[in-house]
RNA sequence: GCAUUCGUAGCUCAACUGGAUAGAGCACCUCACUACGGAUGAGGAGGUUUGGGGUUCGAAUCCCUACGAGUGCACCA
């Protein structure tokens, strides 16, 4: 057992003493526990106030008596003082000693290890990036994948099995403008049409540009018809670019063989760009959708609504559903002619999730644009009994902005991925440049180039997931790359750190994994400061990803692995450990020193990031 | 207009979900063991938590209200 849990247990019998009933007492776990505030003694505080209505005492007596209990009859409590209603906790060094033996013995850092009969019954997917097909991914997209990528890890780290699925928006009017756009402007000089080797560029990439010739000429053809006197929403609709663009949508759903084997052959260059992308910030799917394969799915889901008098059809044919009772409004599920609508292929592909993977969660990582129309599909799921329904969560995240304003990817505003992942390594290389001195000189080209990869993603990664998610972030281009204060970089220099010391130990002959002697918990030989706080924080690390596989939140565990990476530093400034001459703490010290190395390694790679061993 | 999210130091973000004198980083100013890895540590300055009410032992957090910002309110996806 932890040393947080002892303690609230302790506190627990504790405050049972006070009660008559003791059966009236709160449980354990509904003892909270907080960081004793700086400017007190004390490691822990238990806030006595909610206890004195039933107990009918004072805030203050409440905790001397629990202080003098606690004192007589727990090893763990060495002393105590009671500031109003606050009664802070100081621990007794064997307290902090067993807390950390116990990390030791777990192999590293407790992080719960996943029971496997319970993994497998907990079963949850986790839907991110869901690109369209006919842009390159940017800055946006950036957050969306690292978020997906990283609560994927700490599902999986809290005992569940998870299936990291793609949605891939591969079909629609948009698509077909890029691909108009090829097939007219797309020849060259020489008569052949332009690919990804000819133009030099990844296959999104290309696609995007053509993406963009679309919209530069179909606005001219606009303005145009406007010049001629058309009003300008009537010629939106009737410029031929979008007439065009129209009828080839019509030609590929007929399945019209010219235009669907171009549209292979172009998403088929969409998807390498993308591959690549996703390699380099090391994603990976475990499933990919195609919209193209399930945007007619959800028609017999609208069926199945209308026969059980879920949903109703006006005199049109369209079908809706009301859903005023749940403080929404009437919503519209299928089109009059019978076609669908966005919501109709999420109904079909919502069932089809759930039962290719038998989850019983399923998450979208989707921007909070659209809060609105996921509010809409778990309410409808809902209604039609489905039992996943409660299952269902939105994970909302805000858009990202620059300095200059919002992304538009009209007025060529957007970050874009590819470029954003080559030039933090860039920013990497030149920040050891500066500072790492003659440290990489055994690297050969390769493998600097890999570290700095593996720092510069660092930056990044940490920068888009240190923030709640569900708040608008700005992206600050120069501290996005910074290596310094709170930063993925400091704390993967706080892990390189740790491991060099590690490694001089291991080369002086000493073991850096065993577990301390509680017999040196003794009064001439007392835990620094910084060696108490360290080891308590530690012990936090468990609660601390459960709480961030509980809440959907990234950010607490980097705002965790900050903290700790922090505090060791400050540790490492107070105390020596290769050169103390107690052996006993040195031996302590090195022990401790590994836990926080492999927390950090776990913590970070909870966040997708990896940490070095010499940076 | 209706719905919804947000508003914390000059700037970017925290605050264990209602607890003590609201904490970090950046930027600015000091300082530090001849540096077990200085991509460091310590300190200073910086706040009426957008304004105003309320709830209670106690509010950045909950409720109401005003103001400001984002997003959504398509038979687009």
């Amino acid at each position: 057992m932890d040393l947080q849990a002892s303690l609230k247990t302790a506190i627990q019998q504790a405050i049972q003493s006070l009660y008559t009933d003791p059966s009236a007492a709160p449980e354990p776990g509904e003892v909270l526990l907080q960081p004793t505030k700086k400017e007190f003694e004390g490691t822990y505080t238990y806030v006595t106030f909610p206890l004195t209505k039933p107990l009918r005492l004072s805030p203050v007596e409440i905790g001397q008596r629990l202080g003098n209990w606690l004192v007589a009859n727990s090893p763990l409590v060495r002393a105590f003082n009671v500031v109003q209603g606050f009664l802070n906790i100081s621990l007794a060094d064997i307290a902090y000693i067993q807390s950390l033996n116990a990390l030791i013995a777990d192999g590293v850092a407790g992080a719960q290890q996943p029971d496997t009969e319970a993994t497998q019954a907990n079963r949850v997917m986790v839907e991110f990036s869901s690109p369209n097909t006919n842009k390159p991914l940017h800055l946006g997209h950036l957050r969306n994948i690292f978020l997906g990528d990283s609560v994927s890890r700490i599902l999986a780290a809290n005992g569940y099995t998870v299936t990291k699925a793609c949605l891939v928006n591969d079909r629609g009017i948009h698509i077909c403008k890029s691909m108009l756009a090829y097939q007219k402007f797309g020849r060259q000089p020489n008569g052949t049409f332009e690919t990804p080797e000819s133009a030099g560029l990844k296959g999104d990439h290309l696609i995007g540009k053509y993406y963009v010739l679309f919209d530069k000429a179909y606005k001219a053809e606009v303005a145009e018809l406007v010049a001629g006197g058309m009003a300008e929403d009537e010629a939106a609709k009737k410029a031929p670019l979008m007439l065009q663009a129209q009828e080839m949508l019509l030609k590929w759903e007929q399945g019209d063989a010219e235009t669907v084997a171009l549209w292979e052959q172009l998403n088929a260059w969409v998807y390498a760009g993308f591959a690549e992308t996703y390699r380099k910030t090391g994603i990976s799917f475990d499933k990919t959708y195609y919209e193209s394969q399930t945007y007619l799915l959800g028609k017999d889901v609208v069926e199945e609504g209308l026969v059980k008098g879920i949903f109703y059809q006006k005199e049109d044919k369209s079908v809706w559903i009301d859903l005023t009772a749940e403080g929404l409004d009437h919503k519209l599920v299928l089109r009059g002619d019978g076609t669908s609508v966005y919501i109709t292929q999420d109904l079909g592909t919502t069932d089809l999730k759930f039962s290719d993977f038998h989850s019983n969660k399923s998450l979208w990582v989707v921007g909070n644009e659209q809060d609105y129309h996921f509010k809409v599909l778990f309410a409808i799921m809902k209604r039609l009994g489905r039992p996943y329904a409660e299952g269902c969560y939105h994970l909302s995240y805000g858009m990202v902005d620059l300095p200059s304003g919002k992304m538009k990817s009209r007025e060529g505003t957007v970050v874009d991925a590819d470029d954003l992942v080559d030039e933090v390594a860039a920013v990497a290389a030149q920040a050891a440049a500066d500072a790492a001195k003659g440290k990489l000189d055994e690297f050969s080209e390769a493998e600097k180039q890999d570290l700095f990869r593996l720092i510069g993603l660092g930056a990044l990664k940490y920068y888009l997931l240190k923030v709640d998610p569900q708040k608008r972030m700005l992206f600050n281009p120069a501290e996005s790359v910074d290596v310094h204060g709170h930063t993925g970089p400091f704390i993967q220099y706080v892990h390189a750190r740790i491991r060099s010391i590690m490694r001089k130990a291991e080369e002086a002959g000493l073991s850096t994994s065993v577990p301390a002697d509680e017999a040196t918990a003794t009064a001439d030989r007392p835990l620094h400061e910084t060696e108490q706080e360290v080891i308590v924080l530690l012990g936090q690390f468990a609660q601390s990803v459960a709480n961030a596989g509980r809440d959907y939140a990234p950010s607490y565990v980097a705002q965790y692995v900050y903290d700790l990476a922090k505090a060791y530093n400050r540790l490492f400034a107070d105390v020596s450990i290769l050169s103390e001459p107690d052996a006993a703490k040195t031996q302590l010290r090195l022990s401790l020193s590994a836990v926080v190395a492999e927390t950090i390694r776990k913590g970070m790679g909870l966040l997708g990031i990896e940490v070095p061993e010499k940076m």
